[in-house]
DNA sequence: CTCAGTGTTCAGTG
DNA sequence: TCACTGAACACTGA
């Protein structure tokens, strides 16, 4: 689940939840690989008693900031997510949810709140990562990360002259956390099917205008996706995202355009010919 | 049973 | 040293 606006959504979650409030209790699974070496005693002595003093995300990058370090540091990797207890709100929907365990399935961190909240972190296939920093901003992994989008996008000029410097094929640089954090691998493939942009371009034969283009294609497609809240289905019709999955030859946009997938820096990459040059 | 997969890291290559 | 590629990681679900 887990680009930028997925885990903008995580994060205002956690806000929701956890703000302001006390850490009353804290339950660990066993998971030497998510909590990369740091032991459950370790991590409920640092969460318990503290006060979530603010809820932050840099990229895929999510953190607590405590009332004292160390503070705890999220990734989704590729299934993580945050999830709370069902609210009086959502079920006034009529729809019963059906998920009705709690705590969920494959629940890695369980935090009681000091008014009853509850939040919760789940990660299936074990690529994410719940690690203690004492200066978050300062230390790896995040101090290696390029701009975020949606906080610290660089104006057009600037963002053209970063990526010109770069001979790596354009899809591949918007991959890499180190030039923009937080975009992903569909996230990549939307900017690029909008900028109208092959995606096997390499970054500095693009024109200035082009890497302008697909500046404002991100900001435009990272803020529209972060708005509705990283729901698909609330994403525009004509996105790419909707049809590019399955990697089937059959595959047209919703203009009917010919969907073509190939590999390119280890991922799979959606893209039209027809349109993107 | 096989394989793709919304991510990151690290060894290997040029 | 830099920049980049591809395999490995772990495990579910199609």
């Amino acid at each position: 689940m887990p680009e930028l606006p997925e885990v903008e959504r995580g994060r205002r979650l956690a806000e929701s939840v956890a703000l302001s409030r006390r850490i009353e209790r804290v339950r660990c699974a066993r998971d030497e690989i998510v909590f990369a070496g740091v032991s459950p005693v370790r991590m409920g002595r640092a969460l318990k008693g503290k006060e979530v003093r603010a809820v932050r995300r840099w990229g895929k990058q999510l953190w607590f900031e405590l009332s004292s370090p160390p503070h705890p540091l999220f990734h989704f990797g590729m299934t993580g997510a945050f999830v709370a207890p069902a609210t009086e709100a959502l079920s006034l929907q009529s729809a019963p949810p059906p998920d009705t365990a709690w705590p969920p399935r494959f629940t890695k961190i369980h935090l009681w709140l000091d008014d009853g909240g509850e939040l919760v972190m789940t990660n299936a296939r074990r690529l994410g990562r719940i690690l203690l920093r004492d200066d978050p901003f300062a230390e790896e992994p995040l101090r290696s990360l390029g701009f975020d989008p949606l906080l610290g996008l660089p104006g057009p000029a600037d963002f053209a002259r970063r990526a010109g410097r770069r001979r790596t094929p354009i899809k591949a640089l918007l991959l890499d956390q180190g030039f923009a954090a937080g975009v992903g691998n569909w996230i990549a493939d939307e900017v690029l099917y909008q900028a109208k942009i092959d995606p096997r371009r390499r970054a500095d034969t693009l024109s200035e205008v082009e890497a302008k283009r697909i500046r404002s294609c991100m900001k435009r497609i990272i803020e529209k996706a972060v708005a509705v809240d990283a729901e698909k289905k609330r994403f525009p019709r004509a996105w790419l995202f909707h049809r590019r999955w399955g990697r089937n030859s059959e595959a047209v946009t919703a203009r009917g355009e010919k969907i073509r997938h190939i590999t390119l820096a280890g991922r799979t990459t959606a893209w039209v010919p027809g349109v993107q040059r």
